[in-house]
RNA sequence: GCGCCAGUAGCUCAGGUGGAUAGAGCAACUGCCUUCUAAGCAGUAGGUCAGGGGUUCGAGUCCCUUCUGGCGUACCA
């Protein structure tokens, strides 16, 4: 559970408050107390390793310029023993300082004592959260919006694993409703087109054109022939459905399991219907003045709750609306199955219905007052070809399926490609994704990877092996401390990842790793160097080998040992 | 019209709650393999941070405004 960057920050801090501390008793400095300042890692490390602004902060309150403050703060600093060997004053007043063998010592020993969950803390304290993603109707294959959907939603909820929350990964299957009528009419056009001829069968408005419809309609057909021609329309569409989500969402199961992603539980729309939550939850909110009636249909009064409209809850024709059972699912994931959080990965094609619903849920009758509902909301994906845009929809059979897409360029890369930060929009050029091969980021990852692995068998062969303990004291290249500061990062990125739910930090920390190992490894020997030398630097490859294993899983990405 | 997201190098994008000289990858150019994996490294070049105001010691970052693009504003989900 080290972090030795905050101890670090906690550690200037103590420092200065001592030095501040002796500086009164000594008389050169006034009481009153110290501002609180920040200490942060400058841009430019000329500056050294931390920066602390302190007397900058407490310039009015002491009276004092912030360069006198400094100086009477650094003659009284002590650094002996502590994480830094140096300090000095820079510019207007920071107080600038650079790390000790002790704290690169440090980073090195937690992460070999640590291993695998180096890297994680309790910022989460154990709290219950569910994260929903993926969901994509079960009428066709999935997109590749549901790649980016895919595995950010999986990141997310890796990363907050590792951050100390308890963690549920959850699809929901929108088994019901309008979208699954419509599927069955859009099987059942096709079935008939079959039997009687393409022309001879009209195929509905707005139904679903892709392949994968007429497949259906083929297989059913081939299953058990002519059997449903004569039957009545309403029934006919009900045994459809009854034969086509099933086998959806079995495939949507195998294809995410290929994408390396598994859910804690698939959750099924049309239990809500059954069991009679969606009507119970709807009584609740009728039963507290929240609805009013209007051509027939049960309307939420929407507007009270801060929305800027009203929703219908109940149609004229007696279904409840995707609306009243969203109400209820998330009543479910909170009331009943007590979840402290709910984050929901949606696309921004729903972004509206996010703000609208977050209202919803604040109606006190819903007891929801110390939950807390999250939406992460994902800016849509452009597909491009070259300079053509191409349209996707699910509708018009078109879209490039997420099985396509693996195919194509293979999990690993799409993984790595897709965990973009969530809110801009993402461009996806096809022409460049089928030779995404040697010039994709993640290639330039594993390779680090596979490098040390290799590196660490020639040495094996030859009797070297990381025996568990380092002398960072030998290890002063700079390559050498970049790396180890690098590797020290790594615990903040999660917090601060879970914390921003934004688990694309990982991509940009793991490369950033990659390469400062790359700039390491051209630096600095390790074979023919001294014994002693060699024994630290070996243990330096293994913490970095260990490091960025631990951060592709989180995205998901293998960490191959050979390329 | 109103709302949400975005606009940073030729392209794709980073830039925690305002900090020191705005970064990386790709593309371009120049070097580095008889020595641990060259899918690598070192270097050069490339910028009015969309435009305009404002807040302050200091703004890519905060506020206002204009422009451009995406999405939303269904008794679809």
């Amino acid at each position: 559970m080290a972090n030795l960057i905050e101890d670090a920050k906690r550690s200037i801090d103590e420092l200065i408050g001592k030095a501040y501390a002796a500086a009164v008793s000594a008389g050169e400095l006034p009481e009153g107390g110290l501002g609180s300042g920040k200490v942060e890692i400058p841009k430019d490390s000329a500056n050294g390793d931390y920066a602390a602004n302190h007397a900058m902060a407490s310039a009015k309150a002491l009276g004092m310029q912030p360069r006198k403050i400094a100086e009477a703060l650094l003659s009284h600093l002590e650094l002996e023993g502590s994480f830094f060997e140096k300090a000095e004053i820079a510019g207007p007043g920071f107080i600038n300082l650079r790390l000790s063998d002790k704290w690169y010592g440090e980073v090195l020993a937690s992460i070999m004592r640590e291993g695998g969950s180096y890297g994680s803390c309790d910022e989460g304290k154990g709290e219950k959260v569910m994260v929903e993603f993926v969901s994509a109707n079960p009428t066709g294959p999935m997109t590749i919006g549901n790649a980016r959907g895919g595995v950010l939603g999986d990141a997310l909820a890796s990363v907050m694993q590792r951050a100390g929350y308890d963690v549920w990964r959850e699809f929901y299957v929108n088994d019901a409703g309008n979208q699954v009528d419509l599927f069955g009419k859009s099987i059942e056009a096709r079935y008939l087109q079959l039997i009687k001829g393409e022309d001879a069968v009209e195929f509905p408005d707005n139904g679903y054109h892709g392949d994968d419809i007429k497949e259906l309609a083929r297989l059913i057909h081939e299953r058990d022939g002519d059997k449903y021609l004569d039957m009545d329309s309403a029934e006919r569409c009900k045994a459809f459905v009854e034969f086509g989500l099933p086998h959806n969402i079995a495939l949507m199961e195998k294809h995410l399991e290929r994408y390396r992603i598994s859910f804690d539980k698939w959750f099924l729309e049309s239990s809500l219907h059954e069991s009679g939550y969606v009507a119970e939850t709807v009584k609740l909110l009728e039963n507290a003045g929240h609805t009013y009636e209007k051509d027939g249909a049960i309307w939420l009064k929407n507007t009270e709750f801060g929305a800027d409209k009203d929703e219908v809850l109940r149609r004229a024709n007696g279904f409840y609306t995707y609306y009243a059972v969203d109400i209820a699912y998330h009543r479910n994931k909170f009331i009943e199955r007590g979840f402290d959080r709910v984050i929901d990965v949606w696309g921004a094609d729903h972004h509206g219905h996010a703000i609208r619903f977050a209202a919803s849920m604040t109606a006190p009758e819903l007891g929801l007052e110390d939950k807390k509902l999250d939406f992460l909301i994902m800016q849509m994906v452009r597909l491009v070809r070259g300079n053509e845009i191409v349209k996707v929809s699910k509708r018009t059979g078109k879209a490039l399926t997420l099985n396509d897409l693996m195919d194509e360029i293979g999990v690993d890369a799409c993984r790595f490609f897709f965990n973009a930060k969530p809110d801009t929009h993402l461009e996806f050029d096809l022409d460049l994704a089928i030779r995404q091969d040697s010039e994709n980021p993640v290639y330039y990852v594993q390779y680090a990877h596979a490098r040390i692995c290799s590196l660490l068998a020639a040495l094996a062969e030859e009797g070297h092996k990381p025996d568990g303990s380092v002398s960072a004291a030998l290890l002063r290249e700079p390559q050498e401390r970049e790396l180890i500061k690098q590797l020290a990062q790594y615990t903040d990125e999660i917090r601060l990842a879970a914390r921003d739910y934004d688990p694309s930090r990982i991509n940009r920390y793991v490369t950033e790793l990659a390469a400062r190992f790359h700039r390491f490894y051209n630096a600095c020997r390790i074979k023919d160097a001294e014994p002693e030398l060699l024994s630290a630097r070996l243990a330096l490859c293994d913490c970095t080998r260990s490091v960025i294993a631990n951060a592709l899983s989180i995205i998901g990405v293998t960490a191959p040992e050979k390329m």
